[in-house]
RNA sequence: GGUCCCGUAGCUCAGCCGGAUAGAGCACCGGAUUCCUAAUCCGGGGGUCGGAGGUUCAAAUCCUCCCGGGAUCACCA
């Protein structure tokens, strides 16, 4: 259709009635907000009129006289201060459907080639998920989903956080694990070590195996046995919610591989890393055991960073930092210039960091980008669900999908953007109303299966390759036609919010597609001529099937994208 | 103090790469049951889009400042 706008004014220009060389970057063709303002609307009037030293209004004019010489323009008009509003041709919007049910499931495919990386969840490998890790999961896992659909070539990815001090408690919490399943009374779990019984059976593991007496050496082992053991059971629960990664990446491997030294020469060779002291942390009381000491640092400042940023502790070795640093580059140096980065709000004075050591260890070459996850509050009965990590009650991942289910999980972490802190409220998702949303989407979808299956029982033809090849002329009422542009902007939906990396929006046009749907059904309830089977009228009942089951089809295609399996029945 | 996020209807929030009268759900009031059933829909009231400037033909949207709320500011990960 923009085609059809600038091929218009090119032809304004041609018969000199309008001046050459304009700026069309503003210009733009789209559905207007509101459906009372047409098809498509376009402000190229307004966009052009200064340039053009003509009066909106007049250009306006010569636009819509030029712009009815296409067949697919049934009628055009002025509007506001020089909008032109335009109405299709019924046929224009009736392609639609056939090309809907032709596609199926790829319907809203894109083809943007871009080659990305994404990286989320990536939790500490010392205890299972919780729901925190959920969201992030969620919004990772769907926005990977999201780039693909839209054309992009993504690698999904987990750094593995298996080198710091935790995984060293984690380690003498497993060993104490052991003597207690060789039968010790180890009482109480002392502060400071891991409590959960999950590392029960890494215990009872370790206790069959020959676990040397010399200290550093049992600590060693504990790891080997207890890390598989922590990453098997985050994999199993991030199964359990429906979300995968291709490729896992390991902290330690990177320091034993040599990366982080390479990283490090890199930035050194760039002049990058100098000796130095860091100021105490402003604006609030430095730390009780703060001590200006000479360390190694990188010279964020110089990448828009406010403060330069240790890669070394004073002690000689490693900061998290420094390790991270090798994995970014990691990324890069396997084909990745776009990086994503899935992050917990308490990860937000991390990012220009990040972000500047990339830019600086692959020249400007590499991009990352973060994408915020903020808190999620689960709500029961009205109140906020007490969750305390000391006493180790706090509430799992897999407590959450093994009572509500999966699909509830990811559709309800995508009914906020995700930077803003969310409320999951149990009582909603088990709730069967028009106040849960994947309810409400989801019985959409099984009225529709319903539908088709009732057609089916009076004999009808009824498969997509048979909608196909029906004639849609019977598609006229407004809220039919409302129906069918709301399908049209499905792929422009799409790839809008992979362009901003919020798959929140995929959810939130399903709510409004179903919506779409709820109101044309009950429609039939009044006007009987937009029920969706009517035995004495076949050719008009297949045109209305043809276009119900785009919707479903158009609606499990969302449903792919953010990982949720559509229901055919809800009773 | 720095950085980032948020402030839109009584409540919970969409909308924010500028566009026409600012939307939805809940709650409130009034209606509608032969297809999946009122598990849904339709209508109604309800708004200084935190405030003040600026840019623009046009600002909830962009810029500046201010107010209020939150997160974060390690040699932790």
């Amino acid at each position: 259709m923009e085609m059809e706008i600038r091929s218009a004014l090119t032809a304004l220009q041609g018969q000199g009635k309008l001046a050459d060389g304009l700026d069309m970057t503003r210009l733009t063709v789209e559905p207007p907000r509101d459906a009372s303002h047409g098809d498509m609307a376009t402000n190229a009037a307004m966009v052009l009129a200064k340039a053009a030293q003509m009066k909106p209004r007049d250009l306006a004019e010569l636009l819509v006289e030029e712009v009815l010489k296409s067949d697919l323009i049934e009628a055009a008009e002025i509007a506001g201060p020089g909008f032109v509003n335009l109405q299709l041709d019924k046929a224009a919007w009736h392609r639609l459907v056939p090309h809907i049910l032709h596609s199926g499931k790829a319907y809203g495919d894109g083809e943007s080639g871009d080659k990305v990386n994404v990286e989320y969840v990536s939790a500490n490998p010392t205890g299972p998920m919780h729901v925190g890790h959920a969201r992030g999961a969620v919004v990772g896992d769907v926005l990977a989903r999201l780039l693909e659909k839209t054309g992009s070539d993504v690698a999904r990815e987990y750094y593995i956080n298996d080198a710091g001090a935790q995984v060293d408690v984690l380690a003498q919490s497993a060993l104490l694990r052991m003597r207690e399943a060789k039968g010790e009374t180890i009482g109480e779990i002392p502060d400071g070590l891991y409590p959960g019984d999950y590392l029960v059976p890494v215990g009872e593991n370790l206790a069959t195996m020959d676990v040397p007496k010399e200290e550093a050496e049992a600590l060693t082992m504990a790891k080997s046995v207890a890390l598989p053991m922590m990453m098997d059971m985050i994999r199993e629960d991030l199964e359990a919610l429906g979300v995968v990664h291709d490729f896992f990446r390991s902290e330690q491997a990177l320091h034993d591989d040599a990366s982080v030294d390479k990283a490090l020469d890199e930035l050194t060779s760039k002049d990058l890393i100098y000796q130095g002291v860091l100021e105490p942390p402003k604006g609030k009381e430095p730390p009780p055991d703060w001590e200006p000491s000479p360390q190694t640092l990188f010279k964020s400042t110089e990448f828009g960073d406010d403060s330069d940023r240790a890669l070394k502790k004073s002690d000689g070795s490693w900061t998290y930092f420094a390790p991270d640093i090798a994995y970014h580059f990691d990324k890069y140096q396997r084909g990745y210039a776009k990086m994503i980065d899935v992050w917990g709000a308490d990860h937000i004075g991390y990012i220009k960091r990040m972000q500047s050591a990339v830019n600086a260890i692959t020249d400007g070459e590499a991009q990352l980008e973060v994408k915020i996850c903020n808190l999620v509050k689960l709500m029961r009965g009205g109140e906020p669900v007490k969750m305390s990590k000391r006493s180790g009650s706090f509430i799992t991942l897999r407590e959450v999908v093994d009572e509500v289910g999966k699909d509830a999980v990811r559709f309800m972490m995508l009914t906020r953007k995700s930077d803003a802190p969310l409320d999951f409220d149990f009582d909603l998702v088990k709730d069967k109303s028009r106040d849960n949303p994947v309810f409400y989407v989801q019985y959409a979808h099984a009225r529709i299966f319903s539908v088709m299956k009732n057609a089916r029982e009076l004999g009808w033809q009824v498969d997509d390759a048979d909608l196909a090849t029906v004639p849609l002329d019977a598609l006229e009422h407004e809220a039919e036609l409302a129906l069918v542009r709301l399908l049209g902007t499905y792929p422009r939906m799409l790839a809008a919010a992979a362009q901003a990396r919020e798959p929140h929006r995929v959810a939130f046009y399903l709510m409004d597609l179903a919506a779409a749907f709820h109101g044309l059904w009950n429609l039939g309830k009044e006007e009987l001529d937009l029920r969706f089977i009517q035995e004495d009228d076949v050719a008009g009942s297949m045109a209305r099937l043809a276009l119900i089951r785009a919707t479903a089809l158009t609606l499990r295609s969302g449903f792919d994208v953010i990982g949720v399996t559509p229901q055919d029945e809800l009773r």
